[in-house]
DNA sequence: GGTATTATGTCAAAAGTTCAAACAATATCC
DNA sequence: GGATATTGTTTGAACTTTTGACATAATACC
């Protein structure tokens, strides 16, 4: 039987149908385009005349558009291809984190345009701001032609409200309510912004992005370790917000109340144990955390540097990376006991030395989890050349003219 | 816009829309029975003549029944009530409990019939099979005219497949892949069987005997405290399994991985600082959990027992509640920060104490919650009167008729 | 008591969808 | 050039919601 919203009891009109058929032809065009309305037809498991009707419609509405038709087929009339009408132009995606801030152009449907580049992030707020305004009207400039933006999605380590655009609490960057949306809209001229926590937008775009695999994966858990720790939940294929859109905070779930303190102010988050300047002042012996000063040696010293050490000869910084793998394997065993999903993905510099530390994850997880089964969830590594921040930052602004991950 | 299922890509057929307004129809009229064609009109906001259609139909279908008439209106012509078909006739709930297991007879509406039984759980799985079929054909007896019976609705504290109806692990049982569901059905005559976990299914009930308030509560939590710590969430209006149907258990999150031992071979879970045992344990200063013999007197001492002397003289049962008070809070901020639910429910023997401990659980709370809000969530006892097991237990036999939780 | 008023429930036609089958438009194969 | 195959469109049937009118039934008012 079809699965409706529990919620939102609006009744089905004589249009319902159609709006239905419509996102769903949408969203599978998005996922095979170029596509013929033949292909669609069989793909959806109707007749063509009913594709006709809805891309008629879609085509009407702009969503849609057609493309040149197929040169090499083997008989009978050639298709004409249908694509997502990439409306105006290009997706601007930002990311924020506690050492740089990242931007990338890319085009309607996610595709790269041009060079990543990136500046230190400032954590005065108006400064920033400031600083992301330029950033990002000069990467605009170089695709002047189509200067059109069809919106600025931002991804943000830390919790925020989408509706007004203030993020509520970003331990690593110290952000506490700091309205980033209001000034950055009067700096670009109300271009369409989309704020979301790097954890939920890295889950969103995973979701997004292997839909087309038809793997149905319905249950997943994004966890991104970095300056501090991220996590997004999907869950029914839906991502998982909660009230104040502050869900997911694995981070600061205890691995011992008594443990070191966190960014956050309390003591043994999960983040306090397993993040890279956790794992650093390990190594060193010492807080390095940014909230500390520090020689200008330790300061420089990322966790990519120590990862390399691990790989030569130094036995501290493979003792150190060991202790923090068991560490995200405990912390991730409480994921598992109380989400239970069908894959995890992690994402953050740590993978990098995911063939030196996953044994140890492995074991930790086994050690806490409540069934075999769950000892056993699929882990997937996302490495940093994919850019999963940036990513889930692009499918902020394109998801929304979808059906799929979700239409509110 | 409407929000479709972002999994199931079967699409809308001409059939659709009455689908989906027949499942409304038949939602509003449990939660709002008895209740006229003209109401539900206004309810669905739609018109009367639609509504006759699908009343037609539903009439036909034998799931909806037309009643009497109203008696007092102020003019017009009166309207003729519809209820729901309390089809065959009753629905059997059965809670089971590390201590002892309750049975509970309902009508098919969910109403109590009769008392509620109980008797010892047996820990082998063959005798507690033959113990609760002697019960369950008991009770049935009771009610020999209407001895028709839509199922069976039972709830056991641990995880469980329920396809199969195998419990996969109930720690305070001490069951490990102990089959449930076959044997009673040879007893039973194949009498529909629905297993749950407890958490899971006083969730459930809570969401649907909740949604006819209008509050729209999309994410909630439900507590239950007992032998072990049971837990069940709902996300987006939807009750969350995960792959294995195991997902909730925040039972076996740490508070500190070297924290005492828990039933689950882990050490520091929640459930090992704030379970009865647990509780008990801290007031005799020793391991009274039932992994230990214990002199009789020990033994039959309950947590409701603990409460009376605390509420009594006896300092040093009040300071073990507030101990147990403050864990609990501490567990529950992990529940917020990862959920961020709209509400709390607890359950279990220790919310009667609830006035003595309620700004203790407070005050750990608001120790580890990231923001201000996330502090005053609202939290809801459940008392030990509601039964709230058993009428999870109920749910799972009454739910499945009807749409909103899931249709799936 | 008789009429006006009000409310419930039904009917019939209009408008919008899917669905099935036929049809027009191409292109390849022989 | 004709047979065959594939794509895309058209047409009418079947099923919905939607709208407005209408029958039914009870109270209010004079």
């Amino acid at each position: 039987m079809r699965k409706i919203n529990p919620v939102d009891f609006t009744l089905a009109t004589r249009g319902t149908s159609r709006e239905i058929n419509k996102q769903i032809a949408l969203t599978l065009i998005r996922e095979h385009q170029p596509i013929s309305r033949a292909d669609l037809a069989r793909l959806m498991e109707t007749s063509r005349a009913n594709v006709t009707l809805l891309i008629n419609q879609l085509l009407q509405d702009g969503l849609v558009r057609e493309g040149a038709q197929a040169s090499q087929t083997l008989r009978g009339r050639k298709p004409t291809f249908l694509y997502i009408n990439s409306k105006k132009g290009v997706a601007v995606a930002v990311d924020v984190r506690a050492s740089r801030t990242f931007v990338m152009i890319t085009d309607s449907i996610g595709k790269q345009l041009g060079h990543i580049v990136s500046f230190p992030t400032k954590f005065d707020p108006d400064e920033f701001v400031k600083d992301l305004a330029v950033q990002v009207k000069k990467a605009l400039l170089e695709f002047a032609a189509t200067t059109e933006c069809d919106g600025i999605g931002i991804v943000v380590p830390g919790m925020l409200d989408r509706k007004t655009g203030i993020v509520l609490h970003a331990p690593t960057l110290r952000w506490r309510n700091v309205n980033l949306a209001g000034p950055l809209m009067r700096e670009l001229e109300d271009t369409e912004i989309h704020l979301e926590n790097s954890g939920k937008a890295c889950a969103l775009s995973q979701i997004w992005s292997t839909r087309a695999d038809g793997l149905g994966l319905n249950d997943i858990v994004y966890v991104s370790v970095s300056d501090g720790v991220g996590v997004g939940v999907v869950m029914n294929g839906e991502l998982v917000r909660g009230k104040h859109n502050t869900a997911g905070e694995f981070g600061h779930v205890p691995l011992s109340i008594d443990g070191p303190q966190c960014s956050c102010g309390a003591n043994g988050c999960w983040e306090a144990y397993i993040s890279n300047p956790a794992t650093l002042s390990r190594y060193f012996g010492r807080d390095v955390s940014s909230r500390h000063p520090q020689s200008v040696d330790v300061a420089d010293f990322t966790i990519e540097d120590l990862i390399t050490r691990a790989r030569g000869s130094d036995s501290k910084a493979l003792t150190a990376l060991h202790s923090t793998a068991r560490y995200l394997g405990l912390g991730m065993a409480s994921i598992i006991n109380s989400i239970d999903p069908s894959q995890i993905y992690i994402g953050g510099e740590i993978t990098e030395a995911w063939d030196l530390i996953e044994a140890e994850v492995r074991a930790a997880i086994k050690e806490r989890v409540l069934t075999i089964e769950l000892g056993e969830v699929p882990i997937r590594i996302v490495p940093a050349v994919e850019y999963p921040r940036l990513r889930g930052a692009v499918a902020l602004v394109t998801a929304p003219a979808f059906a799929a991950p979700k239409v509110a």
